[in-house]
DNA sequence: AAAAAAACAAACAGGACTGATTGTATTTTC
DNA sequence: GAAAATACAATCAGTCCTGTTTGTTTTTTT
């Protein structure tokens, strides 16, 4: 209250001025030390100090910057959101429109594929299961999350445009793909098991490939397998 | 070396005394404790002395048995990895034998399914993810996993024996079995969605019962979709 | 150039955690 | 029943963590 009376008697501070510069590229290394945190010690042994450590500042400066470790992560959270929508676009953006339906799908799997074998996954991951036990964390999360679905529907919606009128077999590819994909990523997590990747992709291409086929029928076959009740 | 050779001079402690089967249930009470911790607080955030206060011990008792948090960390990993193999092998016995193929399946799926949504595996999902960055941790888990993957072979060759001559197509639809679920589990302790888990075991079945009878056709057949190098 | 604001650094304070230690109670052995 | 072993409880000590406070430096505004 006082203190928006007061500001609202001063001219906004200029923004283009060195220590405004300095000030977002301070932001953004303590960000990007977080992030280096979550995935090489994780986010339960990542501190207030071992960030600030990393990122090359005092935690007095850090301080300064954000608060308290609840906005840091806060905005740790939010910063890896966009990295990720990013890094996702990123690979899907080489996949060229102009292929034919099966090899656009198995060049969108490889690029999700590669998104999932991230650091910034990792990162992502690590925060997924602590918000399993910590609300605040769990809030921010999912507005993340709901957001990051929605740019995926929309790259995919770019990309794979004679998905558009699959309904039911569109959503059902779409677990397929999320699910098996996520799992096989989540189990790399765990233990490093280079091998079956290959297969397995292959094998979802070809079922995602057959589902979309299945759009092309009209009758009791859209009921014959994968619908089943 | 010299406590050895002071223990052998000394008859061994009867087993069978009061004194004897406290301390067992008292091991039990402070590793169920631990394993009730991982769940509802997380493993990050599992102290000695929650364990201890969730136990209902003081922690002096609780540090006789366990002298030290990674003892009774490792004590832990050992006792849910126990847990883990009865939970499933309770939910796989439950499948009667003489169902035919398919619904036998269905009804391995569904107690797979149930036993990835039990607390069991959420505290051992919170222990595969810290072991990632906790070298200690990683080696119990490794050799756990390495145990459980050997009883879930042997009661599957038990459940499915007409899986046994299959080779690569057996190893490949427990590979899908295992990522998808795994991923839709994985999914769950995210966030909640109960939506979609019917379709996708019963789409999972009939991809299953497919590759199954891919063993059926000799030749170039079998190298039609799903092994395709 | 002086004043104000922003940025940075260092130290303080209280709480939490783990392992070590000391003391007490219970059970088993002789 | 006394001694030994086991089990349990309470306290101590050192370390780490987060938020608060104080002091210094840099940048911007007047």
């Amino acid at each position: 209250m006082a203190k928006e009376a007061k500001d609202s008697g001063r001219k906004e501070r200029d923004k283009s001025g060195w220590q405004a510069q300095k000030s977002a590229m301070m932001r953004d290394t303590i960000l990007d030390a977080a992030l280096d945190c979550f995935v090489t010690i994780g986010y339960a042994n990542t501190t207030t100090a071992r960030i600030a450590e990393r990122a090359g500042v005092s935690r007095g400066a850090m301080l300064h910057h954000f608060p308290s470790k609840s906005e840091l992560m806060q905005a740790a959270v939010e910063y890896l959101h966009q990295k990720l929508v990013g890094l996702y676009a990123s690979h899907i953006e080489k996949v060229p429109l102009d292929l034919p339906v099966d090899e656009r799908n198995r060049a969108g799997l490889e690029g999700y594929w590669t998104y999932l074998r991230s650091d910034l996954y990792v990162a992502y991951h690590e925060l997924c299961v602590a918000g399993r036990t910590d609300p605040e964390l769990q809030d921010i999360l999912e507005d993340s999350i709901a957001r990051f679905d929605e740019a995926i529907v929309e790259s995919n919606r770019r990309l794979f445009p004679e998905w558009s009128e699959r309904g039911e077999l569109y959503e059902l590819a779409m677990d397929i793909t999320k699910f098996l994909m996520e799992g096989m990523a989540v189990s790399q997590i765990v233990s490093q098991r280079e091998k079956r990747v290959n297969r397995m992709i292959d094998y979802l291409g070809d079922r995602l490939e057959e589902i979309f086929h299945e759009g092309d029928e009209v009758g009791a076959a859209i009921h014959r397998h994968s619908l089943r009740k």
